[in-house]
DNA sequence: CCATAAACAGACAGACTTGTCTGTAAAGTG
DNA sequence: CACTTTACAGACAAGTCTGTCTGTTTATGG
């Protein structure tokens, strides 16, 4: 009977709806229920839905901040990291039934004044814009070169995983991957 | 003092608000004070805000359609064909204040309950595909390859628009057109 | 044992949502 | 003029939403 405290219990509920059904289609009753606290414990951790997506959105990239450096770290040739970023992309969307990236989906339901969200989704597209010119520079020499090549795998990966929420199909990832394999050929 | 009527006036103004601020983020009560027309009137034309949607959607895909078309017709070469088209998307971006793409916009926060929206996504989606085959046979002569070079720019082209949109930025959509033109070469 | 902190239950306010309803006014057509 | 279509105005129902509040229970440490 394992029991976290109700702040991690909600974070976790929060996570999985808000990834499922999108940030605006998921209200806080539903949260506090599914996690079982009340209203009160809610408020007690979060002053605010807006800061619970906060947490959710800063939670999560924290851990693929971690995906993302043992990847570098893990000495393979940078064809076969992007192959298996694209691999596990895959696994995630098929596990996740195409839900596509939480970011992007929260970026587009949270206007200009949620200024919080709005940060940390630019951030960890940032972030991720960095580790696919780090793949880059690891098969291209030339610097400049090498950065064109990493945006381009950024656009790449941010494609696929666009359309395969859209069209609920894996085939957009399959052709992002072996476009980056040959970027990096 | 142009008075289209209720219905045009009803499906204009939705459509910008659906497009500036999303299809959840927009009430019936909002459009039809901004296109001055009474409730009443509304749900004489619209069975519900979900048709209107629908509505909306069929009509942006008809115009992009129409746009398709001239572009496959206008006898620029293939790479051509593809700066304009991804010049013409940076020009709408912009305009649009990096509103990304409606259509995956409206996806990401559409249940699976909405049939009718959900099949519009994929169907301009799958059109949208076929429009990047199209250039790429112009300029490959292997069905084969066209076809995956074709679904490459697909992606691209995804993937700038949903970046350009989170990173409030152009650089994803010229980092495709470079693409596209060097895929296309 | 007792005090303090944390989580519980759930009513409530106030504002929003979609959709229905009644009734009125204006415009076009015979 | 009479009739029909179209649109107007706006109250209303029934439900949702976030956030606040009061009060009770449970657990933990001294």
């Amino acid at each position: 009977m394992k029991k976290p405290n109700a702040k991690d219990r909600i974070l976790e509920t929060a996570g999985e709806l808000f990834f499922q059904r999108g940030y605006s289609g998921v209200g806080i009753n539903e949260i506090i229920d599914k996690a079982g606290t009340a209203k009160a414990s809610f408020y007690q951790h979060f002053p605010s839905k807006e800061s619970l997506c906060e947490a959710w959105l800063q939670d999560m990239h924290d851990r693929s901040s971690v995906h993302h450096g043992e990847l570098l770290a893990s000495g393979l040739p940078p064809q076969e990291m992007a192959a298996a970023y694209f691999t596990r992309l895959a696994d995630f969307l098929k596990a996740g039934d195409f839900r596509g990236c939480p970011y992007s989906n929260t970026g587009a339901v949270s206007d200009e004044n949620c200024l919080g969200i709005v940060k940390l989704i630019r951030h960890h597209k940032e972030s991720t814009r960095v580790f696919f010119r780090k793949i880059a520079s690891l098969a291209i020499s030339d610097p400049a070169r090498s950065e064109t090549i990493g945006d381009r795998l950024f656009v790449l990966y941010s494609g696929a995983t666009a359309e395969a929420q859209n069209l609920k199909s894996l085939w957009p990832v399959e052709i992002a991957r072996e476009a980056a394999e040959e970027l990096l050929t």
